[in-house]
DNA sequence: AGCACA
């Protein structure tokens, strides 16, 4: 019962004004004279700068208007414009920049998760950016309970650790682009390539619940249509 | 301020 001065002790996912990475980028304080048709054309060239779009959508009805919705081919081109784009003046006002908070459709329809209208807001809390995608879910067990191979499992039966070990990243990846993507999450500490290994790199994060939250985040995250992100934690020294 | 997609 000893007094708890202001502490109110934060839950380690989902707290609120924090928004995980999502490949889907929400833009406000957009100038609602612009006709949707400019609207879309506009944010599509301004953010095909830092990757594939797949969509923009832009709704001027009631509460939506005056914002938009960005939906990136890839998670790290949705980071780097994020941050690219904040307070980038646009027809005469400063856009803000943050992750979406639901996963755009057009995403979810690729990944299998894609539920039909109705159900939506009456069915889950848990909003659908956190909800596993089968397909990964898929890949991550099969690659838990590989057949018959024993250093595959040794490899992923390490404990957990502030320091997560990344496999099938893109070739074209460098340390700036892995730190825009894992910056998101709170208590980044370093991460590092390795100069000579393509494909790998380590993420170390000031405590291991830091670091599994990253993981649990960016696991199975296709990074390119041929990178699927695998995430495990690095082997203690 | 406001987190949609039919």
């Amino acid at each position: 019962m000893a007094a708890r001065v202001g502490a109110p002790a934060p839950a380690p996912t989902a707290r609120p004004g924090i928004t995980l990475p999502n490949q889907t980028l929400y833009i406000n304080n957009l100038n609602d004279k612009i006709s949707k048709q400019v609207l879309r054309s506009e944010l599509y060239v301004l953010c095909s700068q830092f990757g594939g779009v797949l969509d923009v959508v832009a709704l001027k009805t009631g509460k939506m208007r005056g914002q938009a919705f960005v939906v990136f081919q890839q998670l790290t081109a949705a980071s780097v414009a994020l941050q690219k784009l904040q307070g980038f003046e646009f027809y005469g006002k400063p856009m803000r920049t943050a992750f979406c908070r639901t996963k755009s459709d057009v995403i979810a329809k690729e990944d299998g998760t894609f539920v039909p209208k109705q159900k939506r807001k009456t069915e889950s809390h848990v909003p659908a950016y956190k909800q596993p995608n089968k397909k990964q879910m898929v890949e991550s067990q099969a690659e838990a309970q590989p057949e018959g191979d024993q250093d595959m499992q040794e490899e992923t039966n390490q404990p957990i650790n502030k320091i997560l070990f990344l496999e099938r990243l893109p070739d074209e990846i460098n340390v700036e682009m892995l730190q825009t993507l894992f910056k998101q999450f709170p208590g980044l500490a370093e991460v590092r390539m390795v100069p000579g290994k393509t494909g790998i790199a380590f993420v170390e994060f000031e405590s291991d619940a830091q670091a599994a939250t990253a993981r649990d985040t960016l696991q199975g995250f296709k990074l390119t249509p041929t990178n699927t992100l695998r995430i495990t934690y690095a082997k203690k020294n």
